[in-house]
DNA sequence: CTAAACTTTCAATAATTATTGAAAGTTTAT
DNA sequence: ATAAACTTTCAATAATTATTGAAAGTTTAG
């Protein structure tokens, strides 16, 4: 397989990938162009390399930074807007793992604790709804708890013990 | 609040987390209203409930039996069909996690492997493009592992304990 | 200040995905 | 074997989501 192949597969694998996760396809391919760059990219360049248009790729780079992954960077002399993603993949999962906490997962919470608290009027489907959200809400709770451990953690230290608990 | 605002707050809620999850609506819902019920039901009560015709519910419930974490439920002198839920949070969470993995993560390591397995003709472009997806692969493998631990536990604890009372 | 260079917005449109409902298929009781 | 009870399939359609492109907005150089 030579580069760009390669480049090619690594773009679309990634951009479908994140239509799974409720990203879109162009936020993601934009966001694998930019990680395997070697340098800040143009709209323009970005546009040219991905087919899209302009107004998309504007909307996209936005949301994009509005995750916090990708960063505008000005180059001196240039007067057009350049960017880069995160380079780093723990950084760059902490980020995700954080937004996708706040997004997704904390309101979810929120509902279910409320549902799971509702009041207790003796029938059997009452106290099985009851009983069911409580459960998920102890889940999400735990999960979401876990998952932002692990993310804030410093990379060593928990690699290292949980490679070992796999192992 | 009461019973039914409670329900139906629950189940709109699973069913649009679901979609941000690569879950279809009508599917979460399903699942969401046979995890709080008290009684496996038949399709038309599904249908009747959520109001949704009998094709989708027919096309859903089969996905959420592929997922494994729906079974048919064969009641004597009954002539229908009756469905119910993996009840166990747990162990529900252990079907899903099983199931993103195989059908979403697997995959994906598998070509971050093959493309970062290119070979490396020296220019910085096919380093770069190397490394970043060498870091990605590790991290993906890592999380995937992580994650199927973590879920096995459970089952893991349970396992033993049988182990101990059968010896 | 003005014009060129560049970015953003957003209504229109395209592409994708979900849903319906009726016909075809299957199972079971008699 | 047949008819009623029930489930599945799938082409048509609806609903949702992504994308375009041109007009409006913004910034900077001169």
């Amino acid at each position: 397989m030579e580069y760009q192949e390669a480049k090619d597969k690594f773009i679309s694998t990634w951009g479908s990938l994140g239509t799974l996760w409720g990203i879109n396809k162009a936020m993601a391919q934009i966001q694998s162009l930019l990680f395997i760059s070697t340098k800040a990219l143009s709209m323009e360049e970005i546009m040219e390399e991905l087919k899209i248009s302009r107004g998309n790729t504007s909307m996209n780079l936005r949301q994009l930074m509005d995750w916090g992954i990708v960063t505008k960077e000005l180059i001196p002399g240039e007067r057009k807007e350049f960017f880069t993603t995160e380079k780093d993949v723990q950084e760059l999962a902490r980020h995700i793992a954080k937004e996708r906490s706040r997004r997704e997962i904390k309101p979810v919470i929120k509902i279910l604790k409320e549902v799971s608290s509702i009041k207790d009027d003796g029938t059997e489907k009452t106290k099985e709804l009851i009983k069911q959200t409580k459960a998920l809400y102890d889940l999400a709770e735990t999960a979401d708890a876990m998952m932002n451990k692990i993310v804030n953690q410093e990379q060593n230290w928990i690699t290292k013990s949980l490679l070992k608990l796999i192992k």
